[in-house]
DNA sequence: GTGAAAGCGCTAACAG
DNA sequence: CTGTTAGCGCTTTCAC
């Protein structure tokens, strides 16, 4: 793969420390010093070395050897759910992207995306990567690179999913009780008729409605416990889970969004409240929705999740959850573990943004 | 620093490729061979190596020793302008890094973010860094950080800033020809009387107007070229660009943008257009001027520079420049270099695009 | 299909 | 303040 990687700079072919320290006459130690310990060898023989150092073209003691000798990468190794790219493209994943750079700044350790390949094959990658410890973003049950990670002899740190891993940290949210609060909000504004859009729930696509079979086994655990969430919260409001359209889309895209919202009415034409599992969907079905010439919040309620830039902007009506803290406490879970023994979990608080988009059903 | 690192997980002190061999009682060659040539042993043979080694919790081959060993790393180092976290931030960066990752993940390559410390001081994390080479984003002229990168023995690529150094490749685009464009357009509309707002001139802050000779010796390259574009183009139309206010803001935000439009037209109330070299400012400038009670285009006219999403949707008049298409472009041509003797310049089209925030001047 | 030899380039005791 | 000693864990010709 890197092979490629040879152009005029990298042919320059390099001094190392030993070849410096013979030139110089001196041990390979003190050049080693002149580089990392300055305070044990004097400012007269440092500079000696530095300067025959730049003469002879010597950059400075090689990272990888340094790094197999210390035994350590200073890096942080990041795996994400989708391809790489992906990261960039979603607003969730971009902040908690911003919380962990943060956290590795403090630190001074590198971040390393990991680069998993679209068709999850290689998990080669994973083997590869020279880092310290792995952050996990949000992977489905049974994910192979995952396992990868779990071969490796270095810490790791899950965000939201999968749950319960033995010797791992964990940072997330309550996704359950979050969808609950949602649900009691929307029944008490009298709401029974109700509709859900939800992100995959597999890594199969399934573009359509879900069965609550489906729902149950989702081998994504957040979308699985927040639907789960509202089923308990609409259950208790009396209404029956199983009659509950949940159409599922595999792309997680506001169009996406928008044509589920399209299929979910035509179907149940009659549903006073769509609520999607995740802000972009969301921001998707209020196009679609306004597109069909509906008025929302009067004719029609649309809810989120995530608590989005957009969101906000749109008057979106979702649960806010900390993305960026969320970064930031997992590269500090995983960067200032101290002699804690028992791996714990972080769960960040959530909070109800009843805003625009929601309101009591039309009569 | 990554001392923190010792979890449980990493105690578990693994077994070597050595002391599999001695345990199987074969070569560490075989050994090697079983993890990466698996065509050169027998499958039989290849299956009880791994099996054992699953036993013992070998966990693979370190990656850090193979990286010493086959002088390569398998990753692509990302030095930013800003503080890590800051990429995050920035729209353009983020399409930009989108393309960045594209390019590594077909090239099954990782991206690691250097950890810049905010105070530009730790040079270290540059030399520290294990990678085959670089992709420098937008660096001003003179930065240490930068400096360090070329020392190391390893390709380069700049995207934008700086440009001209030798045997290193860039991508970008016409700073200049693209703003000529722009002024073109305004003056063509009739705008005389023009202000000016960019981004940080130099590494010191100077939240105010910026006199031509600071223009001039600007340490932002872009940004310098960007001007220097608005006063050939106005200039050619006949306007003394000297008399033309620029105001300079440190941060890259809204909130920036929008005060240093009132600072703009509190000074220069005549004004009849705001040139912003950042669709951000341009945001934060129409934001400011609705703010106070002035109609665009109707009033005033406000354009920007980048062609974000979000000045699209306020249609901003702007110039669109391919963010995505820059990152993909570094990342190929630091990973997919041929024989290629030459350094490289790639030189990418931008577009101007009119749309509502740009009018004829209020007469 | 398998093994022996030879480092990759560096750092960390420890002794002087 | 400087040098000696001993690897870190692995891959890769090149014979057998």
């Amino acid at each position: 793969m890197a092979e490629a990687l040879e152009g005029r700079r990298s042919t320059r072919r390099t001094a190392t420390l030993a070849s410096l320290a013979a030139e110089l006459g001196v041990s390979r130690t003190t050049v080693s010093n002149a580089y990392n310990r300055p305070d044990q060898l004097s400012p007269a023989l440092r500079r000696r070395v530095l300067d025959t150092a730049r003469r002879l073209g010597y950059p400075g003691p090689d990272p990888v050897a340094r790094s197999l000798r210390t035994r350590k990468a200073g890096a942080v190794g990041l795996l994400l759910t989708e391809a790489l790219s992906y990261a960039f493209r979603d607003p969730v994943a971009i902040q908690f992207l911003e919380g962990l750079a943060l956290a590795c700044e403090d630190n001074g350790s590198g971040l390393l995306l990991v680069p998993v390949s679209p068709e999850a094959e290689d998990v080669g990658a994973v083997a590869r990567a020279g880092v310290d410890g792995f952050v996990v973003y949000s992977m489905p049950d049974d994910d192979e690179h995952f396992a990868a990670v779990l071969e490796r002899p270095v810490p790791v740190v899950v965000c939201d999913q999968p749950t319960d891993v033995p010797d791992v940290d964990r940072v997330g949210i309550d996704d359950q009780a979050a969808m609950v609060e949602l649900a009691e909000h929307l029944a008490g504004l009298g709401h029974r008729q109700v509709g859900v859009l939800c992100m995959r729930l597999s890594t199969d696509r399934n573009d359509g409605f879900a069965s609550v079979s489906r729902q149950d086994h989702a081998r994504y655990e957040v979308q699985r416990r927040r639907l789960a969430g509202l089923r308990d919260g609409f259950t208790a409001a009396g209404v029956d889970w199983g009659g509950v359209p949940v159409v599922e889309r595999f792309d997680h895209t506001e169009a996406a969004g928008a044509n589920a919202f399209d299929q979910l009415v035509e179907r149940h034409p009659d549903v006073t409240a769509v609520v999607c599992t995740s802000d972009i969907l969301a921001l998707g079905a209020l196009r679609g929705a306004r597109a069909a010439g509906r008025d929302v919040p009067g004719d029609l309620t649309i809810t989120g999740f995530d608590g989005v830039p957009a969101a906000e902007r749109a008057g979106l009506t979702t649960v806010r959850q900390p993305s960026l803290d969320k970064g930031r406490a997992a590269g500090e879970l995983l960067l200032d573990r101290g002699d804690r023994q028992r791996s714990r979990t972080l769960l960040l608080p959530t909070e109800l943004m009843v805003r625009a988009t929601s309101g009591p059903p039309a009569r």
